[in-house]
RNA sequence: CGGAAAGUGGCUCAACUUGGUAGAGCACGUGGUUUGGGACCACGCGGUUGCAGGUUCAAAUCCUGUCUUUCCGACCA
């Protein structure tokens, strides 16, 4: 285990967080500063995520579009708050050719404004309503501190932008998007998430309000990992999506917009992986099982070959190791990159009939008989393993879960241990400020249905108004 | 955007202080022996030292600028 040192989780996280992404081969630098290579195991990974959520978007209703990467200025600046949230981090293209061109043209951020103005030609009647439509895209934020799928200056992600005849059907879509990635994160990414709605301060620039769901690292940091918006009518106001309703009067259509990115890799990364590399639930492994022989004889071959067939038939994805590398290196090799199941057969093995089946996550090795049923016993490890991934998940965050009660508390459990703080807010942005200056921590969600931990906000001891969860952003 | 550090074959580093023909280990290629937790032997390929300029007879080495990476703060998916 010398080759591909990585350093330890405990000594320097956000080391181990890059040494994960360089061996798995997720990811390599370029030349372009927070312009990362999605090297093939981490764009398959990327593309396993698309097809189970477009899947999902398409149940729930939704189209696939393309909108162009380029945005005019003046397209971009009829919406004021939007503008002035993205400004300092556009990136323009001021030239086409050699020559300078009449009017600046944005690289996308986020395409409120390209599908606005797109409705606002299509849309004419409340027959034309709802139009629910998703694009796949990069986008780019010209971010000043970068890092690999976490924060990066060209990201890959989704972004859905529906318009509705009424505010309770816009409102109804925004609460079901979030719990479709709820759910996309807890089924098949193994990660629990808090859900919520952001603070004014911290929504999206432009909505009315901002619904999130809140993951927990390994090292007790939050990372926002995907948000629903309601924007009501603000942008249709402003691009003017107006339609003839129900009683022949000119109406402004309800709006949403939601998102997740590639950053979900990167949480992907920091909750579940360790030591020796990459650790992918069974559900998301773009390659679930890698059978390795340990010799490369005839008679090995021939029962891999024969498992592989078995495995392949009932759509498990499963590859044979046939390199002539060590037995060592193979099994090193498939750790590092995350691969869920290993499937060992060698001659001593066969000897006795039996093949071996060692799990990522816990390297916990098993023998079977080659009498037994191998594709049973192969979805059954896989299922259990991506239960206990998401468990010991689940075991972790609680564990770093505290509630606080004075900023003394907050303060001092943030300098011991990091995590999701439950305390109580008054609602004015001097507390967040005030909140913030303890090693960054910050408002991740407003709690809908919250408790009454205390009568006091937790910063200034007035009158409090919401059950809020705090912590130190990503 | 402030503060700090670093950039030399694919990777980890040496040579830099004191300017004088860029070197090692790993990886890679070929042949052979091997294979149950990162095998071994032999031979071999691969670098205008991040980039641009300057000083000098001579620059990896000294100077200036710039780009990239990492860490710490301010700002954000």
């Amino acid at each position: 285990m010398k080759n591909k040192a990585i350093t330890p989780r405990d000594v320097d996280f956000a080391k181990w967080y890059t040494d994960v992404v360089k061996a798995a081969h997720l990811a390599d630098y370029s030349n372009v500063k927070g312009c990362i290579v999605f090297e093939p195991n981490g764009y398959a990974l990327w593309e396993k995520m698309q097809s189970v959520l477009d899947k999902k978007f398409k149940e729930t209703g939704h189209q696939n579009v393309y909108m162009p990467l380029l945005i005019p200025e003046n397209l971009l600046k009829k919406e004021g708050e939007l503008i002035q949230g993205f400004a300092p981090e556009v990136a323009w293209v001021s030239e086409g050719g050699e020559k300078k061109l009449e009017e600046r043209l944005c690289i996308r951020p986020t395409s409120e404004t390209l599908f606005s103005d797109y409705y606002s030609h299509v849309v004419k009647s409340y027959r034309d309503l709802p139009l629910k439509y998703n694009q796949w895209c990069n986008v780019m934020r010209w971010e000043k501190e970068t890092r690999p799928f976490l924060r990066s200056r060209e990201f890959l992600w989704q972004e859905g932008h529906t318009v509705h005849e009424t505010q309770e059907e816009a409102e109804e879509e925004t609460r079901k998007m979030l719990q479709v990635y709820k759910t996309f994160f807890e089924d098949y990414l193994a990660i629990p998430v808090i859900t919520g709605k952001k603070t004014e301060k911290e929504k999206f620039a432009g909505a009315e309000y901002t619904l999130t769901i809140e993951a927990l690292m390994y090292n007790g940091v939050c990372l926002q990992s995907g948000t629903s918006h309601y924007f009501g009518q603000k942008f249709s106001k402003a691009y003017d999506i107006s339609f003839k309703d129900r009683k022949n009067q000119l109406s402004y259509c309800y709006q949403t917009s939601w998102g997740t990115t590639t950053r979900m890799i990167g949480a992907l990364i920091m909750v579940h992986s360790d030591e020796n590399g990459l650790v992918l639930p069974p559900k998301i492994a773009p390659l679930q099982v890698m059978i390795v022989p340990i010799q490369n004889s005839d008679s090995v071959l021939k029962v891999a070959e024969n498992v592989e067939e078995k495995l392949k038939k009932e759509g498990i994805e499963v590859k044979i190791d046939t390199s002539d590398k060590s037995a060592g290196f193979k099994f090193a090799e498939a750790e590092v990159k995350g691969i869920p199941l290993r499937i060992e057969i060698g001659k001593r093995d066969l000897e006795q009939e039996k093949i071996v089946i060692t799990r990522r996550d816990t390297r916990e090795k098993r023998e079977i008989s080659l009498k037994e049923d191998i594709v049973f016993i192969v979805k059954n490890i896989m299922e259990t393993m991506q239960e206990e991934m998401f468990s010991r998940a689940k075991e972790r965050r609680d564990s770093f879960t505290f509630t606080c009660h004075t900023l003394e508390e907050v303060k001092e459990q943030m300098n011991k241990q990091p995590g999701f703080i439950h305390a109580m807010w008054c609602g004015e942005e001097k507390c967040e400020l005030k909140m913030k200056e303890i090693k960054g921590t910050k408002s991740r969600c407003i709690v809908e249905n919250g408790e009454r931990i205390d009568e006091c906000c937790v910063v200034c001891g007035k009158k409090a108004k919401h059950h809020v969860i705090w912590g130190i952003q990503y």
